[in-house]
DNA sequence: GCGTAAGCGGAGGATGTCTTCCGCTTTTGC
DNA sequence: GCAAAAGCGGAAGACATCCTCCGCTTACGC
């Protein structure tokens, strides 16, 4: 009985799988990113310069692809969550917000539409519930108004997908102003 | 020569086609609130309780009737822009954006995305501009900043449509907390 | 009432996208 | 170095959606 221990359940990747693999969650963020959430596995193979079958070998299906694109994503903001509650003054609320928005706008930002992913939910929880932490922080240092709620703030980071999503109209748009009056809303009325 | 004029481009529709019409066009909108500018046109004829060759006869193509969708919608926001424009002590513009909040979250305002169709700009230019004297009401009445421009009024409406396409999530999401938001954050800050 | 023009439905062709499959190539462990 | 395992590309299958077409039905003008 040498070892009763199976297998392990993923063995590690060859060196050039590996490498394909990033570049292929690196070339479909860009793609998403620039043609929206519907560009074409061939658009993908292409930009990451291998073919199709590559990509399912890695990601059984395209909803797969996107999944794991989610998840970078949510780790990012988890990430993000966890170094503005290190911030002074109540602070880091707003930082996070203006955070978030810069990421979004990054070809990673390409998953935001996906957030209802069923099975990101418990990384969507955790950002949650460190979004909660912010904003109690910042309504006790009186640097937003007592009655935001966690939904607000959502809706400001999903408001902003909104903007930055817009067809090209003959105004000028600019989600960062959008937050900034966002963030004016939520400060209390001295 | 009885008559030189050119029979007229368009003569009227029997009264079944002219009612089957109507219907497509709201079949169709309430098929795309609900599920998505993307859902099929068999979708839309069977709530319309037609064969898609009906719609194909009224509209050359899928684009061609969203085209129509949008255009009912600027319209709308056209003759409350109007409206608006009527009101006392530029609260005009408060009520204009409310105004068009409801109106997006109607089936009507499932054309929503498309205001970046060039064959809408006329009646798109229409609204910004009745916009903008909405916009300097309110700053002349002191019920609003003076430097808040078309781009971040034209924003705030584009957030909201993100806003309200929001997926599923766990917290409670609603966009007229989110236009009250913006609305706060566009009052002089005294 | 009746003839004609307009309208109707829905099968099926055209097109585009996702996914599978398999012969060939590259890496890895010895 | 070599054999076996893992990986690779891209053509072709499966499937969905848009749009066309044509025999049958309905409304309209006289």
């Amino acid at each position: 009985m040498a070892s009763v221990i199976p297998a392990p359940s993923t063995r590690p990747l060859r060196a050039d799988a590996a490498a394909n693999r990033a570049r292929v969650l690196a070339a479909a963020a860009e793609v998403f990113h620039e043609k929206g959430l519907d560009a074409g596995m061939e658009d993908v193979a292409r930009r990451a310069g291998v073919g199709v079958g590559t990509i399912y070998r890695r990601f059984p299906s395209r909803a797969d692809l996107l999944e794991t694109l989610l998840g970078d994503l949510l780790d990012a903001y988890a990430l993000e969550a966890e170094l503005a509650l290190a911030m002074p003054d109540g602070t880091g609320l707003a930082h996070f917000m203006r955070t978030v928005g810069e990421v979004q706008a990054t070809p990673r930002g390409c998953a935001q539409r996906l957030w209802s992913s069923p099975a990101a939910e418990v990384r969507r929880a955790e950002v949650h519930a460190r979004m909660t932490e912010l904003l109690d922080a910042a309504k006790r240092h009186g640097t937003c108004r007592t009655d935001v709620t966690l939904g607000d703030l959502v809706g400001i980071l999903l408001a902003l997908r909104g903007v930055r999503e817009a067809p090209a109209l003959r105004v000028e748009l600019d989600w960062r102003r959008h937050l900034e009056l966002c963030l004016v809303g939520l400060r209390p009325t001295t």
